[in-house]
DNA sequence: CTATTATTAGAGTATATACTCTAGCAGTCA
DNA sequence: TGACTGCTAGAGTATATACTCTAATAATAG
C-alpha cells in the first residue's frame, strides 16, 4: 500500500479513537514509524489529510444514499438506506465531533461540506418520496416533508454524539456498534405518525430490531 | 464587579464568539487587561473556567425547565419552554460545540453533564405528559413518548451546529438569532401528528411564527 | 498604625505542535 | 553506467499554550 494511503488510513483510525483534536501530524507520523518529513512530503498539512478523508466520507455516503427515480421504493430500500448511513457515520465518527473547527480552518471544506448537506436532505427527502410511491408512508406536504427530511438529518447527525456525551466511560467499541443501532430505532420513531395502515406492522417489527436492550442503563 | 466574575463573563463572551479551541487563558486575560497571573490566581486551569461555565448554564436550563405537576400545561407553557431553551442554547451555545473535548478533559464536567442531559431528557417527557393532560397533544405509550423526547433533545442539541455548518461564512449575530428560532419551527414540526384536533390550528398558527422566511437560500 | 491576607502584574518556563530543510536512498530509464 | 525523479529520514525551528513564580500593591482587621 502507497504511503499516502497508509497515511490517511492511519489518520481516520486515530482520529476516529481519540479525535481529531488530540491527533496530531507526528502522533500519526509515529503510528505509521515514519517521519513527519515523510509525511509531509505526502500531505502539505493537517487540513489536506483531514480534506482527503472527507472526500472519502463525502463518496460513500454518496454512493450509497443513490436513489433510484424509476421505481419506488420498498421497505428493504428504507432498511438499507439506514443502515449504510450509520455504518458510513460510525466509520467516519471524528468528523462530526469537531465538525465546526474543521469547516472554520479549511474554506474548501466548508462549501464542500455544505454542499454535501444538501445533497443529503434533498436524498432524505427523496427518499420520502419514494417511500411514498411505494405506499410505506403517506403522502406529505412538501414543506412537512421537507422539515421532516431536516429532523431526520438532526437526529442522524448528532446520534454518534449524544452516544458518546450521555453515557459514561463505558464506550468501547463493541457497546458503541451495538448501541449505535439505536439511533435507526430513532429515526424510525420519526416515521411512525407517518406509516400507511398496510406497511405499520412491518415497519413497526423492523423498528423493534433496533431497540435498545437496556432501558437507559448508562452510569 | 468581582474579577472572578468578569473572568467568567469574558470567556463566555470569547468562547461563543471564536469556539474555546481558540480561545486561550492569555487572550482571556488580554481581552480583559489583566495579567496571565492574576486569571490563574482565580481559576486553578482553563478546565475550571469552563466548568463554572457549565453550572451557570446548568442553572439556567434547569431554571426554566421546572415543569409544574399541580395542572395540565398549555400552549403558553409549551411556546415558554421552547423559547427559553433555545435562548440558553444560544447564551452558552459555545459549550455544544466542543462538547466531545471538554467531557474527555474533565471528569466532573462528564459526570454532571450527563446527569443534566437526563433531568433534561424527563423534563422534555414531563412537558410531554402534561400537554397530554392540557388536551395539547395525544396521550402516547410511555415507550413512544420517551423515543419521542430523546429525538426533541437530539434536534434542539444539535441545532446550533446544523446552522454554523450548513449555512455559508455569512452567520453574523443578527442573521443566526433569527434563523435560531427556525430551531423551534423543526421542534414543533415533530409535535404535529401528535396534536389533538382541538388544538391543532392553534399549534400550526404557532409554528408558522418561526417558519423561515428565505426557503433554503444559504451560499 | 501594623500585621495579615487578598489581589495583581508580568516576566518566565516547559511542553507541544505544525511544519521545514537538507541530505541520502531507491527505483527507473536512456 | 549515470542521471534523474520520487521517496524517506530525522534533526531542527518558530510559535503557541497552559501554567508558575516572585514580588509588589491594595484591602482589611486588630
Amino acid at each position: 500500500m502507497k504511503t499516502r494511503d497508509k497515511i490517511i488510513l492511519a489518520s481516520l483510525e486515530l482520529f476516529n479513537e481519540r479525535g481529531e483534536r488530540n491527533v496530531t501530524t507526528n502522533h500519526i507520523a509515529a503510528h505509521l514509524a515514519i517521519s513527519p518529513g515523510n509525511l509531509y512530503y505526502h500531505f502539505r498539512n493537517k487540513s489536506d489529510i483531514v480534506y482527503e478523508i472527507f472526500l472519502e466520507y463525502e463518496k460513500l455516503v454518496d454512493y450509497y444514499l443513490q436513489i433510484p427515480d424509476d421505481r419506488p421504493l420498498t421497505l428493504d430500500d428504507m432498511k438499507f438506506y439506514l443502515e449504510s448511513v450509520f455504518d458510513g457515520l460510525w466509520s467516519y465518527r471524528f468528523f462530526h465531533r469537531d465538525l465546526e473547527f474543521l469547516l472554520d480552518s479549511d474554506e474548501r471544506l466548508r462549501q464542500d461540506y455544505r454542499e454535501f448537506t444538501n445533497r443529503c436532505l434533498e436524498a432524505i427527502n427523496r427518499i420520502f418520496l419514494g417511500l411514498a410511491d411505494g405506499g410505506v408512508i403517506q403522502n406529505q406536504a412538501e414543506e412537512l416533508r421537507r422539515a421532516m427530511s431536516l429532523n431526520v438529518w438532526l437526529v442522524i447527525t448528532n446520534w454518534m454524539a449524544f452516544l458518546k456525551t450521555a453515557h459514561g466511560t463505558e464506550m468501547d467499541r463493541s457497546l458503541s456498534a451495538t448501541r449505535m443501532r439505536q439511533g435507526i430505532y430513532q429515526v424510525l420513531t420519526l416515521e411512525i405518525p407517518y406509516l400507511t395502515a398496510e406497511f405499520y406492522d412491518r415497519v413497526m417489527a423492523l423498528r423493534e430490531q433496533y431497540r435498545p436492550d437496556l432501558p437507559d442503563n448508562n452510569s
